[in-house]
DNA sequence: AACGAATTCAACCGCATATAG
DNA sequence: ACTATATGCGGTTGAATTCGT
């Protein structure tokens, strides 16, 4: 355990890296990929340990990054994010396309928790700076009588800004969220769970429908889908949220499907479940007008790969953070670009920024965690999104599915 | 222009967990 | 089951840069 015992080996060196080791690696990752990490250093001739060679890349070399300053829904995000799931960087990196963690928690301590405080904001419990004295005698009150409590981490902040957005011009319709009413339901029974993507759809006909089009996430405080849908299973009263913190008011009918249907996915299986039982599953929201489908994630390793993560980049856009549904149908070289097997694309290309790939299909295919994008080894979500554009193709053709169609497709990942 | 303070951010460290043998 | 090794994460450090005087 502990310090890597390659960082023992001698002439290692550290610090800074020089353009020449950059190259170096670059042109070793571009080549070979980087298979097992420890041996990069050697068989890319570099003075440095593994740990220091993938640190590199995935800070700084990989050719996903965005770079360049956080944007203003990027910051809302990462606030909303920090107020679920705390500390837990490489998760919030999950769902912003293009960051890296390390980026963020740099990003977090420089600038954010500045600006909270100036806001008279505690960045550590996202409550106001003096309400939280109270608070946290309140909740030192609160322990000593119910013992076992969960740490329910219900995003106060984050609700606050939500309803913020929903008092906006944009969203008269929006729902107002009542954050008492979320502290009403914190039992110590409760749990949050996420889910990742869904999408909501609202005609006059039609109640509105909610389709778990991913994975269960992850709960509060737990570590895979795996056990976060045991909880779910077990947990009576559970709080709906979405990846950045909404609140989902969700009935029954919801939870019950959501447990069948919501595990370990690939697109196929969403698609088929998501449309077979979208009238069984249609929940009780009100007015809401939102799609959170805009990051998806895959925050679930034991399950997906990261090469099999179907990223969408909005090609829509937010007003006064909510999000909008596009108008304009899926970009077609998007779509081109998934109907080419992986292999096909010549990863010195990419580098060179050579083959077309569009923004959005950019931070599709390589949003996440990187080193599985180089190793390309699973091209089974290519052929399942293939699968999805033809699927897709027929019912455009068929014009029956009309705007929720779109939405799905949006929330499918803009293919 | 020069200096010190403040800020930024790449990189390191140590730990926990996963995996292979 | 146990041990060694590999990987990933979050906290921390410190060099480089920017800012203010």
């Amino acid at each position: 355990m502990g310090r890597h015992t390659c960082c023992y080996k001698q002439k290692l060196r550290k610090g800074l890296w020089s353009p020449e080791e950059d190259e170096k690696l670059i042109k070793h990752i571009t080549k070979y990929g980087h298979g097992c990490w420890s041996s990069v250093p050697i068989q890319a001739g570099l003075q440095r340990c593994g740990k220091s060679c993938r640190l590199r890349w995935i800070n700084y070399l990989r050719p996903d990054l965005k770079r360049g300053s956080f944007s203003k829904q990027e910051e809302n995000l990462i606030i909303e994010l920090h107020a679920v799931l705390g500390n837990r960087w490489s998760q919030i990196a999950a769902r912003l396309p293009g960051r890296t963690d390390n980026e963020i928690k740099n990003f977090w301590n420089s600038c954010i928790k500045k600006m909270l405080k100036q806001r008279g904001i505690d960045p550590n419990t996202h409550k106001p700076l003096a309400e939280d004295k109270v608070g946290e005698a309140k909740a030192s009150r609160t322990s000593e009588g119910t013992s076992g409590s969960v740490d329910l981490k219900v995003p106060a902040a984050a609700l606050e800004s939500l309803n913020d957005a929903a008092r906006g011009p944009a969203s008269s319709s929006m729902p107002v969220f009542d954050t008492c009413a979320v502290e009403r339901k914190a039992s110590p029974m409760t749990k949050c769970f996420f889910l990742d993507q869904f999408i909501t759809s609202q005609s006059s006909s039609d109640p509105v429908s909610v389709f778990p089009l991913a994975q269960l996430s992850f709960a509060t405080d737990c570590s895979s889908s795996e056990t976060a849908l045991a909880d779910l299973s077990a947990c009576p009263n559970p709080l709906w949220l979405s990846h950045n913190s909404r609140l989902l008011e969700m009935n029954q009918d919801f939870h019950r499907n959501t447990i069948s249907t919501c595990l370990p996915s690939v697109p196929t299986t969403i698609l088929s479940t998501s449309m077979d039982n979208s009238a069984q599953i249609c929940a009780g929201i009100d007015g809401m007008q939102y799609s959170d489908a805009v990051y998806s994630g895959n925050s679930s390793r034991s399950s997906m790969n990261s090469s099999d993560t179907v990223e969408m980049q909005n090609s829509s856009s937010f007003h006064n953070d909510i999000f909008l549904w596009p108008e304009s149908t899926p970009d077609k070289d998007a779509q081109v670009q998934f109907e080419k097997e992986p292999e096909d694309l010549k990863w010195s290309q990419y580098l060179d920024g050579a083959f077309p790939v569009s923004a959005a299909t950019q931070s599709q295919s390589l949003s996440q965690p990187l080193h599985c994008d180089v190793k390309a080894e699973s091209p089974s979500v290519f052929s399942d999104l293939v699968s999805w554009h033809q699927i897709q193709q027929q019912l455009q053709s068929s014009d029956i599915y009309g705007k929720d169609f779109q939405m799905l497709s949006v929330g499918f990942g803009q293919v």
